[in-house]
DNA sequence: TCATTTAGTTAGCATAGCTAACTATATTTG
DNA sequence: CAAATATAGTTAGCTATGCTAACTAAATGA
């Protein structure tokens, strides 16, 4: 973590104050979207890493999700019980799972994201084109930003 | 809500979808600040609304979380029984209860609140000063959007 | 006054997070 | 090679959050 000494200054703490602000509401909406999936978000999030990064183990998963071991072990056992994912063993190391997205958890990821993201978008186009633009570089930084600091 | 009908184009999905993946990362990351409060994040958020909107009744803080009412009655027992708010009865309706943040509350939402910014401000101040400025302006677009769109 | 509406609670269910303690398999080491 | 240790997951059991359905109590109003 940088800085664990000197506080930052003022300015840039009301850029995070109002960053951590936005991503709360920005979220509490979107995620009204996922009912229509009927499972869990901790679920959404696990299949999604599964669709996008390919098969893991499930410690993989864990750490992906920053969540323990057993945690992971019961979000798994309800993907697998509504036939989201599919668990093979690992043939160099019986200890290990493979875990892989089924066709139908592909098919029900891809179809709650369009859900979220097409509502979020819907949003966006209130958006003079500028803004969005704006808006657009801005996540891109962050994006960056976040996958340097681990 | 906005075009429900017609599907937006394609780059403004493009940004939605990142900003929402953004969104999501950066707040899993923030969050674990909050288990030095003591608290979890349905309580914060709520004593937040409290502290930052004033006394409100059960409903109210309610809706304002987007909850339901038996939800809250849990989250409000459980920061009663932290003494983090306190409840009197409404003088003009016996079945409305007042609640407001207590000095204590008040104290330890703004000590939570600033682990998280500070731990996000000191983290943001690895940006570029050009870039930190491009993110602010992005988050005062996303912040007006948001108002707006409920 | 008596019926209805409104505010909140209680009970009971599911998901999601944790730690502690366990099993089973691999690896390392004496 | 055998025994100790390390690693991968599971099980049990706790807390917190979300929900709906069914309830109590107070206010409103016909």
């Amino acid at each position: 973590m940088p800085d664990p000494e000197v506080s930052p200054p003022d300015h840039v703490l009301a850029i995070a104050d109002r960053l951590h602000s936005a991503a709360i509401h920005l979220l509490r909406r979107v995620r009204k979207q996922d009912v229509a999936t009927g499972e869990g978000p901790a679920r959404l999030s696990a299949l999604s890493v599964l669709v996008f990064g390919g098969p893991k183990t499930l410690g993989e998963l864990a750490a992906a999700e920053q969540v323990k071991p057993p945690t992971m072990s019961r979000i798994v056992a309800g993907l697998a019980r509504s036939r989201l994912i599919d668990i093979t063993a690992d043939p160099h190391d019986a200890r290990r799972m493979r875990i892989r997205a089924t066709a139908k958890g592909t098919r029900l990821l891809h179809n709650g994201r369009e859900l979220r993201i097409a509502y979020l978008a819907a949003h966006l186009e209130a958006l003079a084109p500028e803004e969005l633009a704006k808006l657009g570089e801005a996540v891109e930084i962050l994006k960056e930003l976040l996958e340097s600091w681990l």
